[in-house]
DNA sequence: CACATTGTACTAATTCAATTAATACAATTT
DNA sequence: AAATTGTATTAATTGAATTAGTACAATGTG
């Protein structure tokens, strides 16, 4: 398995989370295949199984895993190799909301002017 | 002047920062306008002159203002209009739908992750 | 030169969100 | 049914962010 700086700064979800998509990046876990469990994680780093279970749900929000409750954890499909995907993605569009944010533009104009983009880029696609 | 809501979750310093910026960019405040000082900002609003500082300073961080101890603050003469700063968002949001876009990310999936990142950022509610 | 006015540095008190754990629950497998 | 899986809920704790109290530094004014 891998290793926890619990002096670290950085959280210990965190630090599961970067682990294992390094370990999908580099190929060492492949898509279809079953992570560890949360329990077993939690149990090997003396851990509550919350605190990998977070772990999971940001690698599940983020595209790359997958969890059902009584099976497990597993690679994504689409999680091949060292692709970017949405994690990456959140970062740009997070930034760029938080500089709306601070310059005041209201909620409800960036939300439209978005949706603009959205569906300047998704042309074709459907979706409200 | 402007006004301030202390009920919001959003930071005095950061709304005095909004307002003063939005002035900026509606032509209110013109390049060379002297600003009010800290003082008069933090008496006006009740508040710490510190706060009212900690606003200025990060203006001035950002290109748009400079400070002079002694003397007072003004409007930098590169913080014309806001446009700049509202392109520069635009351009951001178009990165982050295109790289998202490229990468194969499902339109439903961006939305809501864009949603997510708004309601994060946006929890203060009013108070701008 | 004295003195007011300006912004700022330093410190401490407080508040608030993030992190983690304790516990209980829900879905699936055996 | 029992075991194994992920998850929801709640609470304790910690740590960073926010704000204020106070003192200092630089400039303007008489």
């Amino acid at each position: 398995m891998f290793s926890i700086n619990f002096q670290s700064r950085k959280p210990i979800y965190d630090q599961i989370y970067s682990n294992v998509l390094k370990q999908i990046a580099i190929g060492e876990l492949q898509p279809g295949d079953k992570l560890p469990t949360v329990r077993l994680i939690a149990s090997e780093l003396g851990v509550n199984p919350n605190t990998a279970s977070k772990a999971y749900q940001m690698l599940e929000r983020d595209g790359y895993i997958y969890s059902v409750v009584g099976k497990g954890s597993f690679v994504a499909d689409s999680a091949n190799g060292g692709e970017i995907k949405l994690g990456e993605i959140r970062k740009k569009l997070f930034s760029a909301v938080k500089d709306a944010v601070e310059y005041g533009i209201e909620k409800e104009i960036l939300q439209k002017s978005f949706n603009e983009t959205l569906n300047t880029l998704y042309k074709g696609g459907m979706g409200e």
